[in-house]
Order: C-alpha cells, then sequence, then structure tokens
RNA sequence: GCACCGCUAGCUCAAUGGUAGAGCAGUUGACUCUUAAUCAAUUGGUUGAAGGUUCGAGUCCUUCGCGGUGCACCA
C-alpha cells in the first residue's frame, strides 16, 4: 500500500477527501492573489539552531532584540489562539522555530492568508525573536511567503511513520516527520566527510575507478551482469575497489583511496544490503603495521568526532575506542574461544572435522570453513575494538606471506560490537605469486565455489612492473555508521534501500 | 531458498467467529503567550489481494503479494 498513487490509481475514499480539501485550501490562496507554485527563491539569512544559541540567554522579560531574521522550512504545527493569533512550528534544516502569528501585526488579508496553511507547507518568514512566557525561542512574523504548498495529508505529528515500509519506499515522508531518520543521515554525511579530510590531510589521493568491469574480482562475492549495448558486451558491477586501485600505486600515485559504491549479488539481511559503500585505502611504503596505527587513529578520530568522547553505546554494549585497541592473532583467538589448535586448522581435513564438531554441514573449501568457524566461535566475543592478526593464507588470496612463516600472511581484521569493521593487508606484490594463487583459485572455482572471481591476468601483468611494498584497507562505511549511529540494520543507515516493487 | 510474525481510516493503534472503534490529522465553532494547546461538535473504512468454511469472517482455512525477524547464503 503506498500514498503516492500514480494517475490511474485509485485513493482511498479518506484519501481523495483530504487531498481534495489541500486543493480547495489551495484554492484559498489562489483567491488572495496567493500562487505557492510560483516562488523561486527565498533569502534565508538565519537559521532555527543559529538563533537558539545566539539568543540562548534572552529571557521572557526581555525587550525583542531589534534584528530582523528571515528564515524558510516546512510548517509542522499549529496552534490556533482565538481569531488573531497563531503559533505554529517551522521546521528547517537544523530544527524547529516556533512562530507567533498576529493579525493586528499582519493585517486581516495577511492573515487570513496564513489561517489558510495546511501542516506540511513550506513558507519563508521574517520577523523579530522574543522568549515566550513558557520559555520557548520565538520568531514574531512581519511577513511572511508561502513557497509551496503541500498537497498530502501528513503522517501523525506525535508518533510521526513508524511503518518500516513505509519509511523505507517513502524516505521523504520519513525524512519530513521523523527527526531521528534526519540525524542518521546528516551524522552519516559528516562521517563521510570526515574520512575524506582524514585521508586527505595524510596525502592520500581520492581516485574514482571504474564501477563496469569485464572481470569483478578483488573479493569473493557474486556479481550483478550488466550489458553495454554499441559494443555488445557483458559487463559486471564491480566487488570491490581494490585490483584498480592497486594498479594506481603500481603508476606511482603512492598513496591513493576510493569510497566507491560496491555491489554484490547476495541476500540481504541486517547488516546486507545489495550496494554498499567501502572506503579503499592504499598506501606504498607501509607495511599492515603503519596501516594498523592509521586504521587506530582513524577509527578514535570519527567517534570522538561524532559523539565528543571515546566511547560510544551500541544497544546494550558500552564500547570504547580508547587507544590501543586489543590485539590478539588469529590462531591464538581459535584456540583461546574455541579450544582449536592452529595445526589442525591449517589441515583441510581437520577444518572440516572441527565445522562438523560445531553442527554444521561441510563447507566447499578450507578458506569457507576457517571463516565459519571463526564467525562462530571466535567473532561473538569481539565487543571491545579488537585487531585479530596474522591470518591464514588460505582465506587471504591477495596478501603477502609472512616473513618465517608461509602459512599466514601480513593481515589484520578488526572486530567490534560484534562485527567486522575493517580488513587490511601488506600486499601482495610478487607477480609469480599471485599467478600462482590466482591458479589455485581456479581450482576453487572448478570445485563449485563460484563466489572466487575469475583470475585477473593484467593485474599480474601490472605486477610484473614492479608495485612498491604496499598497505591497503577495505572499511564497510554503511557498518560504521551503524555502529556510530546504534543501528542494528543496515537499512536504517541506507537512504534508498532496495526493496521489492509493490504490485 | 526455508520458518515464524505482521498488513484495519491520511498516520498511530484497538476490536472471544456476532452492529468495525479510539487518538492525532481533517472540517465547523470558542479562545490574541500556545507548544502532543485546550474545549465543543463532526466527517472519514474494498480490514493487503483472491478464493474457501460458516446462518454470520478483520478474526478460522488455502493460495498469492509486500514487509519484518530468525535460519541458510554471505563480509
Amino acid at each position: 500500500m503506498t500514498t503516492s498513487p500514480g494517475p490511474s490509481d485509485e485513493l482511498g475514499a479518506r484519501e481523495a477527501e483530504l487531498r481534495a480539501q489541500r486543493r480547495a485550501n489551495l484554492a484559498t490562496l489562489h483567491a488572495h492573489g496567493v500562487d505557492p507554485f510560483k516562488a523561486t527563491r527565498f533569502a534565508v539569512s538565519a537559521h532555527a539552531d543559529e538563533l537558539h544559541a545566539r539568543f540562548m540567554s534572552l529571557s521572557a522579560e526581555s525587550e525583542s532584540p531589534p534584528d530582523e531574521f528571515a528564515l524558510a522550512g516546512r510548517l509542522m504545527a499549529v496552534r490556533k489562539m482565538g481569531k488573531g493569533a497563531i503559533w505554529a512550528d517551522l521546521w528547517d534544516r537544523t530544527g524547529r522555530m516556533q512562530l507567533y502569528v498576529r493579525q493586528d501585526a499582519l493585517g486581516d488579508e495577511q492573515f487570513a492568508i496564513f489561517d489558510a496553511l495546511d501542516l506540511g507547507d513550506v513558507l519563508g518568514v521574517n520577523g523579530t525573536v522574543f522568549r515566550s512566557k513558557k520559555g520557548d525561542l520565538t520568531l514574531r512574523v512581519r511577513g511572511f511567503e508561502v513557497l509551496t504548498k503541500s498537497l498530502v495529508p501528513l503522517p501523525d505529528k506525535w508518533h510521526g511513520l513508524v511503518d518500516v515500509e513505509k519509511r523505507y519506499r517513502q524516505r521523504y515522508v520519513d525524512l519530513i516527520v521523523n527527526e531521528r531518520a534526519r540525524e542518521i543521515f546528516i551524522t552519516r554525511s559528516r562521517i563521510l566527510a570526515e574520512m575524506r579530510r582524514f585521508c586527505d590531510a595524510r596525502g592520500f589521493l581520492e581516485c574514482e575507478t571504474p564501477v563496469m568491469l569485464n572481470i569483478a574480482g578483488g573479493a569473493a562475492a557474486r556479481p550483478f551482469r550488466t550489458h553495454h549495448n554499441a559494443l555488445d558486451l557483458n559487463l559486471d558491477l564491480r566487488i570491490a575497489t581494490e585490483l584498480n586501485l592497486k594498479r594506481l600505486i603500481v603508476g606511482g600515485l603512492e598513496r591513493v583511496y576510493e569510497i566507491g559504491r560496491i555491489f554484490r549479488n547476495e541476500g540481504i539481511d541486517q547488516t546486507h544490503n545489495p550496494e554498499f559503500t567501502m572506503l579503499e585505502l592504499y598506501a606504498a611504503y607501509w607495511s599492515v603495521h603503519e596501516m594498523m596505527e592509521f586504521n587506530e587513529e582513524l577509527f578514535a578520530h570519527l567517534i570522538q568526532t561524532v559523539h565528543g568522547r571515546e566511547t560510544l553505546t551500541y544497544g546494550d554494549k558500552t564500547i570504547s575506542f580508547a587507544r590501543p585497541f586489543k590485539r590478539i592473532a588469529y590462531f591464538e583467538a581459535m584456540q583461546t574461544y574455541g579450544g582449536l589448535s592452529r595445526v589442525e586448522l591449517l589441515d583441510p581435513a581437520g577444518a572440516q572435522r572441527a565445522l562438523a564438531t560445531l553442527g554444521y554441514p561441510p563447507s566447499q573449501t578450507h578458506g569457507q570453513a576457517l571463516d565459519k568457524i571463526f564467525g562462530h566461535v571466535v567473532e561473538p566475543n569481539l565487543i571491545d575494538p579488537t585487531f585479530v592478526y596474522d591470518y591464514p593464507v588460505v582465506i587471504s588470496p591477495l596478501a603477502k606471506r609472512k616473513d618465517g612463516d608461509p602459512d599466514l600472511v601480513d593481515r589484520y581484521e578488526l572486530f567490534g560490537a560484534n562485527f567486522e569493521l575493517s580488513n587490511a593487508f601488506t600486499e601482495l606484490n610478487d607477480p609469480d605469486d599471485q599467478r600462482a594463487r590466482f591458479e589455485a583459485q581456479i581450482l576453487e572455482r572448478s570445485k563449485g565455489d563460484d563466489e572466487v572471481p575469475p583470475p585477473d591476468w593484467d593485474f599480474v601483468a601490472a605486477l610484473e612492473y614492479g608495485m612498491p611494498p604496499t598497505a591497503g584497507i577495505g572499511i564497510g562505511v554503511d557498518r560504521l555508521v551503524m555502529l556510530l549511529t546504534d543501528n542494528q540494520s543496515i537499512r536504517e543507515v541506507i537512504l534508498f534501500p532496495l526493496q521489492r516493487p509493490l504490485g
């Protein structure tokens, strides 16, 4: 069910009636010579939060300061007092400002126009501020302009819009009536901007690599398929930005990042949306150790920026991001939390046995088995931010082997609040090793793991030109926003999450 | 993909198988410091869709649609 029908859709009787009333109120405006769709601009001189801050100490007894301000926003509440006075709430991007409208100040004609407005109408107002007897900073309206008419009824002023489906399908209504929704997306935008500033300040170049690729590689996931007509070419949407960003490292850009939309053709749940945003960043001449420092600093900084302190609340947990974060080696974590030894886990048959002991069906590959065991044995224990390092090479096809221990790679993942927050490693730059790992992947693929991407031989060719020692990191931006805004569902932090079409 | 739950007025929610209701919004009236304004009156329904059981279905059964949650899949 939707409240935004096309021309041929049927409206409920009530809805039709409420819309007709709005049209009648529009006609009243026309009768007063007002066309609410005529305005092309309004000179805003102040926002609600600025005025609240500026006049914080203005008392109820004080006279209005002489300064006149012009605000624009949406009319969200009206309280009429008798024939000649109206109190109203105007909301702009920054918050609420109460309006006080008097007939003796505006004149009969203007007052009648204001009296004919509906909730949801967009206004420009000007006047002076005062503090009401109840202590609310208020704009005494000297003049106003109807900037846009709202022709449909709004949800309940107190409960707002609750229906989750409707909130996602008509996010614009959600944003109009639910302050919380506005806060989340304003915070998301601030996080994105702050990430960019943080990276830029350290000499990283923001780069844009293609979304449409012949071979979608750099991660294990099924891609979306599309087609270019003129070239009659099948293309995949990217599942990572990794390989192209590393090509840029080969090219000598040294420090690059992309905050990019990634597409993975997978199921949807509380932490997965088919399109999501990932920060990938690569630094030549860094190892995973420098990256860990960078990671720690970035997260501590973002949490400080958003919350003003180093702890945050997520669900019923309080999590401290005070540096340094905890650190534990991969197999040490498996041993501690699951009593599983490195020797048995590194043996493919041993890993499958451990998996069976946990009550799971066998996995197609050794790597999948390890991932599943880790996810069920270790992850639930990782609430405070924790770097898990020294990953096995079998689940790290693009990472460089650890010096002196060829079963391991220089890689870590950061966990917190029970989910993965980042994934970083020292990048493999030996073209022969990379070629061998791609060949091993061909084998995995032939065994039925259709999430293993086909090899990208040009990437091997790029490595043959020489990629400096490089560390890379991937950070799931949506999940980070979930963490920072205390949301349990990824759809709450994505403006327009994927929904099946209606009808 | 499987299981469970939900879908009733514009919105938020009620309604043992027995007359479909309330609050807000809307409309009319009163009130020139109200703020979930208040007070009085009042309009408003294809109960997600289609079938079935029944004297009688919002309620029970079947199928379908959409959403949510869990599992599976997956970072």
